[in-house]
DNA sequence: TATTGTTATACTCTATAACTATA
DNA sequence: TATAGTTATAGAGTATAACAATA
């Protein structure tokens, strides 16, 4: 390889926030793609079973809401979900809409997940203190509130 | 919408760095995409750009490094730059190897996009001080470093 | 007319492997 | 044989628009 000349960082986007945030999310993505790829599972579908664990009942629209995108993309991640036994669609209070709930099979691959969840939270804030990872998340929730 | 039930977060990932991150950079990249979509610009094109600013002479593979990713992400990047007239690909020091350059315009167009990216960055930090904005660039340089 | 869930479609980002030309 | 750049390919995530059923 040898660079002779090294690397001068990234310009315009040296220190920033946003720089910061995008580099740090890309650690997070992957390290947690790697964790969950042994248990044929993705951190989109962890997070819609998580968050339908937390809120049972909840709706299609309402779950795609929470993750933050439009309602189009809840239908294929729920088909996952549900082919995988992990999760029900039931009916709703109205008879258009859809109250969502997680199988037994579905807690239970929760629970499973816990520990390697905790695992990879470990390894993204392995450089900081415990008062340093608290503080970090309590930054984050302020620039993205609603987590 | 009047969901009655409310929510109650994302059970496993609530409060986590690694949840907080994923959450912080979607409204990072997001709010990018739509300020730079006016200059007909993407967040890939301009952290390749300003890379290159600020590295010149530095090639493909380096680039995609210090981007996080394999050599063949860098090419259609440096293709849509040179398309636009913003890139050179130049000698390099082997006859395998090449030295990318930002012509005059891909200077000028950093320098039209710089308040840009501040007003960005004062997006994305609006929810804190001065001093918080400056303690999350540097954690987040902790978890992930070499920007 | 508005809303819910879904489908269709397209586009970007990304990773892997294979190809070429140099070394 | 190893490396640099590229090409080909495929897959995942996402956004928009349009549809059928229901309100």
């Amino acid at each position: 390889m040898n660079n002779d000349e090294g690397q001068n960082g990234s310009g315009l986007l040296s220190g920033t926030v946003s720089y910061g945030l995008k580099r740090a999310y890309r650690r997070v993505i992957r390290d947690l793609e790697e964790a969950l790829r042994p248990h044929d599972f993705t951190p989109p579908l962890l997070a819609a079973l998580s968050i339908v664990e937390a809120n049972p009942g909840i709706a299609p629209a309402h779950l795609a809401e929470a993750m933050g995108h439009g309602r189009s993309r809840a239908a294929p991640l729920l088909d996952r979900l549900e082919a995988k036994g992990l999760l029900e669609r039931r009916d709703g209070a109205d008879r258009r809409s859809l109250g969502l709930h997680p199988t037994p099979e579905g807690v239970a691959m929760l629970q499973r997940l816990r520990p390697l969840l905790q695992a990879h939270e470990g390894r993204i804030t392995a450089g900081l203190g415990a008062a340093e990872a608290r503080g970090l998340a309590a930054l984050l929730e302020r620039v993205a509130p609603g987590g």
